[in-house]
DNA sequence: GACAATCATTGATCTGAATCAAGGACGAGT
DNA sequence: ACTCGTCCTTGATTCAGATCAATGATTGTC
């Protein structure tokens, strides 16, 4: 259950630190961060592993490193990525419900897993952690949001459009004026993130490339180089108030 | 500000009331509820009315009554419904970021708005309140979770069964073996929620009725007739484990 | 450094829902 | 009960993106 004798140089400091780091308050009580640390369970996955399948119970599960999807099931084995989560971030896993979701890793990825319940419970008492736990929902709502307003309400163009503006955002590198992203996901994590087929996606790829919007080198790395634009065809409202 | 003298029948009791009743904690401090009351602003508004536009702020919404759709506003003018909320729900109002947001009525509602900020600080020592709010927020979370899933991966026949099955979890009344809606939202307001026309709205309420899985009478009773096989046209995954 | 396997791109065709265009039904107000 | 305005339904046509079908690029492996 611990985790202090990893061999990557990438984990000197353990998932549990760098949860407590961004979720408890600097002062937590020492028997607060030991309830927590009793209730994490510990998971490693490389990619394409699904450690965290919908549970009997709801999960919450902090990333600890790496890269998911939040991928949910309906009939016909229809997929849809309901959300992708970076290191660092919280993620909502709910039980099975009208439908069934799961957590796949997108590359090599440490998680530490709650019950929820007991979670919460533990939080309560906690002053200020349910606070960080509420205000980083509230984040994901807000995603959530952004994301039906998208499936619902736009064109291809402007879904990926709206995908690699909203990346450049959470893990985009400046570089001299543009903006470099390593995307950690497929052209079929995009698809089905983003509610179309592969082909659609690389159709639309095309077309901004041919707009020198974009450029892509290689499967992952992506340039933008005019943001503002982008977010001009993403049918996103302009900034001016 | 007050709201005691409402010549309603159905206002004898005060919004605030209902809001104290549904989330504050039953032993509350005397001190933290009327914090709570001076924060509250009492908004009431008519069919159509969008007494909540986006603010400079986020805000947080209690309906104490009436129905309610969360509309999403990108460029061109399209709308999005991201949410319908009824009496006693809690909903979060974002500022204006990539899109814009207001809560409109759909019937005569009265509500209950905060500033977020001001309400989070407020709950913060009030132990329970905070947990609540986060529990709702879940809730939310994973209602618009299902419904990206709807948007980006269904027919319009499965959106509307969806749609269906879901209401009649929130507002159904169960009558002789079927569940009778009196949908509060025209089929505009279901074509912007499903991310489909009207036109295909209708002719999928057509559809269902010629299958007898549901009864339509007027413009918003719809009876549901079969509400298994139902959920079986939405997609959904079978109850069994 | 070639190989294999997967992943991405491009093209041709098809289809589900959008759009365009009338009618028909409900319900508020007189 | 009638009327008007709005909302809903139905039909004909169009179109964006899905599907079907190949070809080309990338990356991990031996």
């Amino acid at each position: 259950m611990t985790n202090m004798n990893h061999r990557s140089p990438t984990t000197v400091v353990g998932p549990f630190e760098r949860f407590a780091a961004a979720i408890l308050p600097a002062g937590v009580a020492p028997n607060v961060r030991a309830r927590f640390q009793s209730l994490a369970r510990h998971v490693v996955a490389d990619a394409g592993g699904a450690p965290l399948e919908h549970q009997k119970q709801d999960q919450i599960v902090f990333v600890a490193s790496g890269a998911t999807k939040l991928v949910a099931r309906a009939s016909r084995g229809r997929e849809q990525i309901v959300a992708f989560h970076f290191a660092g971030d919280l993620v909502s896993l709910p039980a099975r419900g009208r439908h069934s979701y799961s957590l796949v890793a997108l590359q090599r990825s440490e998680f530490l897993s709650f019950c929820a319940t007991d979670f919460l419970a533990s939080a309560q008492d906690a002053s200020g952690i349910t606070n960080e736990i509420l205000r980083r929902s509230l984040v994901s709502l807000s995603r959530c949001r952004e994301k039906s307003i998208t499936l619902g309400r736009k064109t291809a163009q402007e879904r990926l459009a709206s995908f690699l503006a909203t990346m450049a955002d959470r893990i985009g590198v400046s570089q001299d004026g543009g903006c470099v992203l390593d995307l950690p996901m497929s052209r079929r994590d995009i698809a089905d993130s983003l509610g179309l087929t592969i082909e659609t996606v690389s159709r639309q790829f095309t077309i901004l490339r041919d707009l020198t919007l974009v450029e892509t080198s290689g499967r992952s790395t992506v340039t933008l180089t005019d943001i503002p634009a982008l977010e001009d065809r993403a049918g996103h409202l302009p900034v001016a108030a």
